[in-house]
DNA sequence: TAAACAAAGATTTTCGAAAATTATGGAATT
DNA sequence: AATTCCATAATTTTCGAAAATCTTTGTTTA
């Protein structure tokens, strides 16, 4: 892996989490410091992250975190609907034993994950349960647009919602929505999808509010 | 302007033109001579430009103006119907008299532009139009996927449909997609615009398979 | 002949310094 | 006191060389 990649990655998992917080300037000298690089990869890097809206540049006064906010959260929750509930219909239609055996494997270890209670991994589960139901929709864009969206939406997520689930059943609606998947009925796991996405954020909403 | 922005400016433009041609390995040492910059500027903008799939990038092996094909065309195709649809449907819900004004005015002036039959403001109108229908929708994301699914889109159209029309009265589609907007009839909107994007698409593939 | 290897060349990637620009703080002016 | 101006400092941006990696070409070996 080249230098600009690591730097890439590194930054986008440490602005999702919420170790890099919405707002903060990133200034090039402390960068490099922290990641232990030249000037060149991590420009490289930063110039990805704004194309995919986690930083913001301005000429000639460097980058800054992309703030955060309860209109765009709702922005970018309404934003995966659209795109992930088409995606999962055209998956619906299109996918064949691998794809089915696909979304019941990460489902199972999404399970087990959850078990164990270890936030690390169970964060990776449940994106990986989430591509494997639209991974056969058969259109790169949706798949792109969705991965920037996850990742949008995860900034929210991460830091108000860490362990605590309340009264509400997680697990069971993803089970629900992955046989919704599975039997082909595509208005329900549409439906299930939207429902999935709406209650998080109203929960994140209102731990905010509160 | 910096010259990273401008570095991004002209790549963009000449891959969508079609001045740097599909699958055309693009080597620094090259972009160099041709855009008069060093390396840093233009490696930002070839990362820039791989985040919105205009140009592929393998790791040590540099980057690539991103390959053409009736496949993905119509996945831009479709996807950005997806987009826009929605994003239409949302400024009609929400736009103003600044939003119809926007609409009147871009009509307008595509129609001036057509009169005059310069491709090259023609199709800067072109784009302002599509882009004043979708302007009050409300969501950045959404804004932002369709700018970048135009890029995508207008790569198979600039070199293919270059001035020609055919029987076909293209600016009859847009006077109707921006009558239906402002009199706020979504879904005759909405399926207007899903049917002029898909005409072009089955015109391009009619020219490509000729 | 084909495959494996090595050297030379081409290309990408990275670095650190130089240039350009913006931000800061204090003195001078109104 | 508020504003303008200027010098200084901090920061971003850009460059060109050096390092790292890949590709090509020719040679050797099986």
């Amino acid at each position: 892996m080249t230098l600009s990649e690591a730097a890439y990655a590194s930054l986008r998992r440490d602005i999702v989490r919420g170790n890099l917080p919405p707002g903060q300037p990133l200034r090039l000298e402390a960068l490099r410091a922290r990641y232990d690089m030249g000037f060149s990869p991590l420009r490289e890097a930063l110039n990805r992250l704004q194309a995919e809206r986690l930083v913001l540049a301005a000429p000639m006064r460097g980058f800054v975190v992309a703030p955060l906010s309860l209109d765009e959260m709702w922005q970018a929750i309404e934003a995966r609907i659209l795109i992930e509930s088409e995606a999962l219909r055209l998956a619906i239609a299109r996918g064949g034993d691998t794809w089915e055996a696909g979304i019941v494997a990460a489902l199972h270890a999404l399970r087990l994950a959850a078990g164990r209670g270890e936030a690390e991994a169970l964060e990776a589960r449940h994106q990986e349960f989430h591509l494997a139901l639209i991974s056969a929709c058969g259109s790169n864009w949706l798949l792109d647009f969705a991965r920037q969206l996850s990742a949008a939406t995860e900034r929210y997520r991460a830091p108000i919602l860490a362990g605590e689930s309340g009264p509400r059943d997680v697990q069971a609606e993803h089970a629900a929505l992955a046989e919704a998947a599975i039997i082909r009925k595509a208005d329900v796991a549409a439906a299930a999808l939207a429902r999935h996405y709406r209650l998080t954020g109203e929960l994140i909403a209102a731990r905010l509010a509160a």
